[in-house]
RNA sequence: GGCCCCGUCAUCUAACGGUUAGGAUACGGCCCUUUCAAGGCCGCGAUACGGGUUCGAAUCCCGUCGGGGUCACCA
C-alpha cells in the first residue's frame, strides 16, 4: 500500500452539476479510500462572470447521491476540514500574495495590454498561420517607470507568468510516462485577472500546494496546460504532486461529451429514474475493468480492485444503452421493499413537476435515435408519474404495504424508475380509455373476445382471491376454459388484460387480479362488457 | 494550422511476447411464455495500415493514416 493520499476534484459552480465531475469524483475518492487518504472538494469558483448561485449546492447534492461525499471541503455542505477555506472566492489574498511574490522575484509581471490588442494580436497571428497563437510578452519589457506610470494612471492590469522560454518542460505522467513541451512553444499565462481573482492556472497550484494535495486525477483536456503549471511549481519553488490525466468521457461521434449531444447533467439520471449507485458503477467501468469480466459491483469491490495505473486511457464512449441495462440489473437485485420505497422517492422528487416534462418540439430532441426516444419517454413518464405521485405518497403512507403486491409484477419489466409508469397506473384507476381494438387482438374475434370475458369472470367470481393458491386456480381454470373454446391462452386473455389493465401490454394479469381484488376485477370486466355491447 | 494525447468487435472492455483474440451492451435468431419483460441457448462482429525487432507481435520500435484535446483576463 501507498502513502495515504491527498485528492480533490475541482467543479467550477458555473451549472448542473456535470458527469465528467462524478467520474473524476469516483476515480480521486478510490485513490483516496484504497490509500487510507483523503477526497476533497474545492469550489472553483473564480469566474463571477459565469458563477451560478445554486450550482455549489446542487453539485453538493448530487455527489452525496452518488455516494460520492467528499472528506474534506466547504462546511456548509459537508464536514469542512483543516486546509479550507474551500471556495476559492474566499481564497483571494492567498493569489494576490503568491503573485505579489512572483512578481518581486521576477518570475511575473503586470500587463497592461488591452482586450483589444490581444485580440487584435491573436487575428494577425491567425492570419499569417504563425505557429505561435498566443500573448507575444510585450509587458515583459516595461521599464519600473512605465510600470509605476501605468499605475499612477490607474490603467487596469493582469499579472503574468514569465514563462520559461529556453529549453524543454518535461512532466511525468502517471499513464503516459514523460510529456516533453518545448519551453518556447508556451505563453506568458495569465495568474491573476484585472478584476483580482486568480485564473485556474494560479489558483489551482496554490490550492494544490496548500492543501497538501498529492495526487491531481483530472481530466486529459488539462494536458496542453501542464507546463505552465509545472513551471509554476517550480517558480514557487514548491514539490509538484503526482498527475495523471484522465481519458475524457465521450460522446457517440468521440468528441468531448456534451450538453447538445448526451445528457451531461447528473439531475438528469436522477430525474429519468437511474439509480446512483448503477451510474457509479457505469462510470467505474468507464476506463477501468475488474477481474473475471465482472460488470455489476459495488464500490466496496470497485476499491478491492482499483488501481489508477490500471486505467484504459482511450476514450470511452459514453454508451447510455448500457447504462440502461445496467440500471435494469441493480433494479431487479433490489429486494421488493427497497424498490418500494425508491419508487416512492422517485414520485416523491417528480411531484408537482410535470411542466418540466412537458413534450419537446422536434428540433429540440437529440439526433441520436435511442436517445432521442427515452427522452420521449422518459419525459411521458415521468409526467405520468408526477401526477400520480401525491395519491402514491399518501397511500404508501397510509398503508406501507399497498405497493409491495405490485412490486414482484413490474420489477424485471423496468429499466429505470420512470418506466413504472406504464405499469403503475392501472393499480390507481380504472378510468380506462377503453378502444374496440385493444379488445381483439390477433387470433382473436369480437364474439370470442365477449365470450371470453363472460367466462373470465365466471371464473373469477368463483376463485377465492385471498387464497394463496388463487393464481393456480386462475390459471387452470382459464386454461381449462380456453382449451374448451379452442383457443390459446395468450388469445383468450388478450380481451381480459385490456378489461382489468385498460392496455394490450401489462404486468402479469392473474397476479394483476389478485392484487386488485374480486370486486375490483369483476367491476373492471363488467365495464369492459358494457363497452364492447355499446360498439354493437 | 501549431503543440499534445490516443487507436482491440458498432459500444464498454479482457488477453506475463506464445489464447481458435475472451466477456458485456446493442443487434439478429431460437427456446421459455399470458401481453410486455426477464431468463436460457445460438449467431453476427475487432487487434487501423505499412515496415521492422523476435523462433513467435494485439502486445516492443519507427512511419503512415484516423480520431480527440488544446491554443481566453473559462475552468
Amino acid at each position: 500500500m501507498t502513502n495515504p493520499a491527498r485528492v480533490r476534484v475541482a467543479p467550477s459552480p458555473t451549472g448542473d452539476p456535470h458527469v465528467g465531475t462524478a467520474y473524476m469524483a469516483l476515480f480521486n475518492k478510490a485513490m483516496a479510500d484504497t490509500t487510507g487518504g483523503k477526497f476533497l472538494l474545492r469550489i472553483e469558483d473564480t469566474d463571477r462572470a459565469r458563477y451560478v448561485a445554486d450550482s455549489e449546492r446542487q453539485i453538493f447534492e448530487a455527489l452525496k447521491w452518488l455516494g460520492l461525499d467528499p472528506d474534506e471541503g466547504p462546511p456548509e455542505h459537508g464536514p469542512g476540514g483543516p486546509v479550507g477555506p474551500y471556495r476559492q472566492s474566499e481564497r483571494l489574498p492567498m493569489y494576490r500574495k503568491a503573485a505579489e511574490e512572483l512578481i518581486a522575484a521576477g518570475k511575473a509581471y503586470r500587463c497592461y495590454c488591452s482586450e483589444d490588442r490581444l485580440e487584435t494580436l491573436r487575428k494577425i497571428q491567425q492570419a499569417e498561420k504563425s505557429k505561435l497563437i498566443g500573448y507575444d510578452g510585450l509587458c515583459r519589457s516595461l521599464t519600473p517607470d512605465q510600470v509605476r506610470q501605468n499605475e499612477a494612471a490607474g490603467k487596469p492590469s493582469v499579472v503574468r507568468f514569465k514563462l520559461r522560454k529556453e529549453g524543454d518542460i518535461d512532466v511525468q505522467d502517471l499513464f503516459r510516462g514523460t510529456l516533453k513541451f518545448i519551453g518556447n512553444e508556451q505563453q506568458d499565462a495569465v495568474l491573476l485577472k484585472s478584476d483580482g481573482y486568480p485564473t485556474y492556472h494560479l489558483a489551482n497550484i496554490v490550492d494544490d500546494h496548500a492543501m497538501g494535495i498529492t495526487h491531481v486525477i483530472r481530466a486529459e483536456e488539462w494536458i496542453p496546460s501542464l507546463p505552465l503549471h509545472f513551471e509554476l511549481y517550480r517558480a514557487f519553488g514548491w514539490e509538484a504532486p503526482v498527475f495523471a490525466h484522465m481519458p475524457l468521457l465521450r460522446n457517440k461521434d468521440k468528441s468531448k461529451i456534451s450538453k447538445r449531444k448526451n445528457p451531461t447533467s447528473l439531475l438528469w439520471y436522477r430525474d429519468a429514474g437511474f439509480l446512483p449507485e448503477a451510474l457509479r458503477n457505469f462510470l467505474g467501468l468507464m476506463g477501468f475493468s475488474l477481474p473475471n469480466d465482472q460488470e455489476i459491483f459495488t464500490y466496496a469491490e470497485f476499491l478491492q480492485n482499483f488501481d489508477l495505473k490500471k486505467v484504459n486511457i482511450g476514450g470511452p464512449i459514453f454508451d447510455l444503452q448500457k447504462l440502461h441495462w445496467l440500471n435494469g440489473e441493480y433494479i431487479r437485485r433490489l429486494d421488493d421493499r427497497e424498490l418500494e420505497r425508491r419508487l416512492v422517492d422517485y414520485c416523491k422528487l417528480l411531484l408537482g413537476r410535470e411542466h418540466e416534462f412537458a413534450d419537446l418540439p422536434e428540433d429540440q430532441l437529440p439526433q441520436e435515435t435511442f436517445l432521442k426516444d427515452f427522452e420521449q419517454k422518459r419525459r411521458r413518464w415521468s409526467r405520468t408519474l408526477g401526477t400520480l405521485a401525491a395519491e402514491i405518497m399518501t397511500s404508501y403512507e397510509v398503508n406501507p404495504n399497498l405497493l409491495l403486491p405490485i412490486i414482484p409484477l413490474i420489477k424485471e419489466r423496468l429499466h429505470t424508475l420512470a418506466e413504472a409508469a406504464d405499469y403503475i397506473p392501472m393499480f390507481f384507476t380504472n378510468e380506462f380509455a377503453y378502444t374496440r381494438e385493444m379488445f381483439i387482438p390477433k387470433k382473436q374475434t369480437m364474439e370470442g373476445a365477449i365470450l371470453a370475458l363472460k367466462e373470465v369472470r365466471t371464473i373469477v367470481d368463483r376463485v377465492d382471491l385471498t387464497d394463496p393458491a388463487a393464481k393456480e386456480a386462475l390459471d387452470a381454470a382459464c386454461r381449462e376454459t380456453s382449451e374448451a373454446m379452442g383457443q390459446k391462452l395468450g388469445p383468450f386473455l388478450g380481451p381480459v388484460r385490456a378489461a382489468i389493465t385498460g392496455a394490450t401490454v401489462s404486468p402479469p394479469l392473474m397476479e394483476s387480479m389478485i392484487v386488485l381484488g374480486k370486486d375490483e376485477t369483476l367491476k373492471r370486466i363488467d365495464n369492459a362488457l358494457n363497452f364492447l355491447a355499446l360498439q354493437g
